[in-house]
DNA sequence: AAAGGATCTTGACACTGTTAAGATCAATGC
DNA sequence: GCATTGATCTTAACAGTGTCAAGATCCTTT
């Protein structure tokens, strides 16, 4: 009847906003971001159905909560398999490859994050920020991929490999692309991928 | 109190499928998959809250239907704006296009077809088949471009426009794009980003 | 005209998010 | 030490949702 932790039974939880976020990643990827109810989430955290509402406005903005953490892990992975790439070629690559198996390994999250409900900016700032860094994590990237090219260019090419990949992830998400690639083995997939776009000249030019 | 038609006031609606159909539809667009209600859309078309459970065994098999006219709706455009090309190069062109045409004019309807819940294979046969005939006409295009060539070549090519163009699609729709391109614009924005990718060089090869 | 099947309604159940009003606790100020 | 205050949680309720069983109504067939 009561929470996991089975904290003593005492009236004031102690931390029940991160108890809620942390119940609330754990329902996301098990169930997926739909069927996921807040009276559940209190029952499982031990609480009373309303008790959520005095540390989130909405249902949404507790999810807020759980997109922002998902946005620090997913730029932590980034960072982490990037790191000792010293080409920039290599680590765009490597990028590209952090977003995919970020995608993979905890689909619903991600397809939390990718929700509609989370575009605005009437969105905590944790939530813009964290995901503003991982943007700016591929766009220096591509900076550094193309010196000398004009800010449009840059653009352009930010946009093109997001793109790419962006699509990549949701697809394979979605298991449609499983007729076409080997979605278990990620490296070869995407270096057939590249290899057919011709990714690595475009970026030597 | 009626539906919009205000057909005469009788028992029988009529064609009562049809019209939730539509109506779903309708809603579909102008409020998002999310906030759509089987019980106003009963009240919109002037029936009683269960009426609809003996045409569809679901909400989401009625969303379902929604999303099979969707992808009817789809491959036709993408069948006429490829019309006339007779470079499959152009028509590949084209053919992304309208993805993207699509994705942009109707996105609550891209977003819904692109949803979880349509996913697997309990699913309505004209669905199926609508979306496996939007999936051939890409595929037969990509084979055209690329004589010659291999099964598992082909598969790698269609994986990577698929992706591009699919990414370019949703992170446009959710305005993701808009510091990177000019989504007004949608031809320049795409020969922009294939010069970048330098396809057309790929699928002379 | 009677029978039967398709179609729609009524009424209910078990949920959901959300809010207002009250209970309980921790900490502060005197 | 003790009352007050503010934060935290509960209770009880409201409006709304998808869904189902049972009954009403109509069309069709015989």
């Amino acid at each position: 009847m009561q929470g996991k932790a089975a904290a003593v039974d005492r009236y004031h939880h102690g931390d029940l906003r991160a108890a809620l976020i942390a119940e609330a990643l754990d329902a996301v990827e098990r169930l997926g971001p739909d069927r996921l109810s807040l009276r559940q989430l209190a029952l499982a955290v031990g609480v009373s159905p309303a008790a959520a509402y005095h540390h989130f406005k909405d249902k949404r903005m507790l999810l807020a909560a759980v997109v922002a953490e998902g946005y620090c892990d997913f730029t932590a992975l980034m960072r982490q398999l990037s790191r000792g790439a010293d080409e920039p070629k290599e680590r765009l690559a490597r990028l590209g490859l952090a977003y995919l198996r970020f995608a993979l390994a905890r689909p619903q999250l991600f397809r939390l994050m990718q929700g509609p409900a989370f575009l605005g900016t009437d969105l905590p700032a944790d939530l813009l920020t964290a995901r503003g860094e991982s943007g700016a994590l591929l766009s220096d990237c591509v900076r550094d991929c193309l010196p000398g090219a004009g800010d449009a260019q840059i653009k352009t090419a930010v946009a093109a490999a997001w793109s790419l990949v962006h699509g990549m992830a949701t697809l394979c998400n979605d298991g449609r692309l499983d007729a076409l690639l080997d979605t278990g083995d990620l490296e070869s997939a995407t270096a057939a991928i590249t290899r057919q776009l011709d990714v690595s000249r475009v970026l030597d030019r």
